[in-house]
DNA sequence: ACCCCGATGTTAGTTACTACCAATCTGGTA
DNA sequence: TACCAGATTGGTAGTAACTAACATCGGGGT
């Protein structure tokens, strides 16, 4: 059964990558993006330059691990197909959200996400990892235009939700910003809701300020 | 005087630039922009490796040139600010993009359009590219916003605005990918009035199909 | 005619990344 | 327990995108 290689294998394999992530992310806040070398993150992580290319196959790939990808993508297959395009993805958009940062009552930022917080300001701040990072969504917009499964012989269709996707994306990133220049304090979930309710108007999403909370 | 150097010094130097960057993506388009290196350009543009870095600082550049950006913040400005910010937007980015390609009506692409063409190819195929593309995007989101001259002291507004203009481009954006898909036989202000209006509603674009010809 | 500055070239160095091979260590098995 | 297979790691050497510092040359304006 090689698909499930002892699973212990898996999770130190899980737990250098987190420990590398965590030195890379630390020394590129201290001393910049751009002025730390990956020699610098293999001593601080207490190994070969090789290894750690191993495990992250470029410097940017230190900080821009996507999580958030599929899950978006998983929830929009699952939104009633009803609905117009903008408001399922947007949907989708402000939920994963929600559970990404998963908060419990208008507490401070948790630790896992004060390192989220730390890794979206180095995308924001560093030009390569801005650029990267944008070309994520451009994946991802591929993603959620395939889940949300509308008819391919079209090509209006598809254009249509193409733009669609695109367009709800490049609002979440806008929100994104937003938040980390508040440092978080305020709830990510509902940064994105509202920065869709001003580009697509309130019929964008479910309803602001709704969810697990309300 | 040295603001107005002699102009004939700017002349020569816009003029290997443009030499440079044909050379360049002609390259580029035949064995693909990662498996030519520099120093091919150089040798084919007949000059050092060095003096290419001149001209364009990093090798993403010679593709890369933006000429449409100051277009759309000049254009922004110039419209009446009572209009809502996506409209306002919106019609800069068709203006702009009607000036930019300005074919006499439909006949096929213009040499300089070919050009045009063939830069945004690589731009949609090769992932650096891409990502410095889209970049780009973020700093004239920038331009946008100050052009549009909201309140900045309400920091709501200012987020709006920055919502809007993030739309609208990555809605332009795959107006374009939808554009070179189609080898530009379509025309370019048209599939991006089609795009704003996908995502935006019929209230987007003054009109779709206006402009010069109508 | 002269001088000055801008454009070009050369060299040497840094850094991200790759290919290849050797060593080692781990986890399950006979 | 002893061992095998494969996964993980390390080292070496090489490529290519830049950068810095210095020399050179040629054209233009005074």
């Amino acid at each position: 059964m090689p698909d499930q290689p002892s699973k212990l294998r898996a999770r130190r394999r899980a737990e250098t990558q987190r420990t590398v992530q965590a030195h890379a992310v630390r020394l590129f806040t201290e001393h910049g993006y751009d002025a730390t070398t990956v020699v610098d993150v293999a001593e601080a992580a207490g190994m070969s330059p090789m290894t750690v290319y191993r495990h992250f196959p470029t410097k940017e790939d230190l900080v821009l691990v996507d999580e958030y990808g599929a899950l978006v993508a998983e929830r929009i297959a699952a939104q009633p197909a009803a609905q117009p395009p903008i408001r399922r993805i947007g949907n989708a958009l402000v939920d994963s959200a929600a559970t990404l940062t998963g908060r419990d009552r208008g507490q401070g930022p948790s630790a896992s996400e004060e390192f989220l917080l730390a890794r979206l300001r180095l995308m924001i701040s560093t030009q390569a990892l801005r650029a990267r990072h944008l070309d994520n969504h451009y994946v991802l917009q591929q993603a959620i235009v395939d889940a949300l499964g509308c008819d391919t012989t079209d090509p209006d269709t598809v254009f249509r939700a193409q733009v669609a996707a695109s367009a709800c994306l490049a609002a979440m990133h806008t929100a994104l910003v937003r938040w980390v220049e508040d440092d978080g304090r305020t709830e990510l979930s509902a940064v994105i809701a509202k920065a869709l309710a001003a580009a697509f108007g309130e019929a964008a999403v479910d309803s602001v300020g709704t969810g697990p909370y309300a």
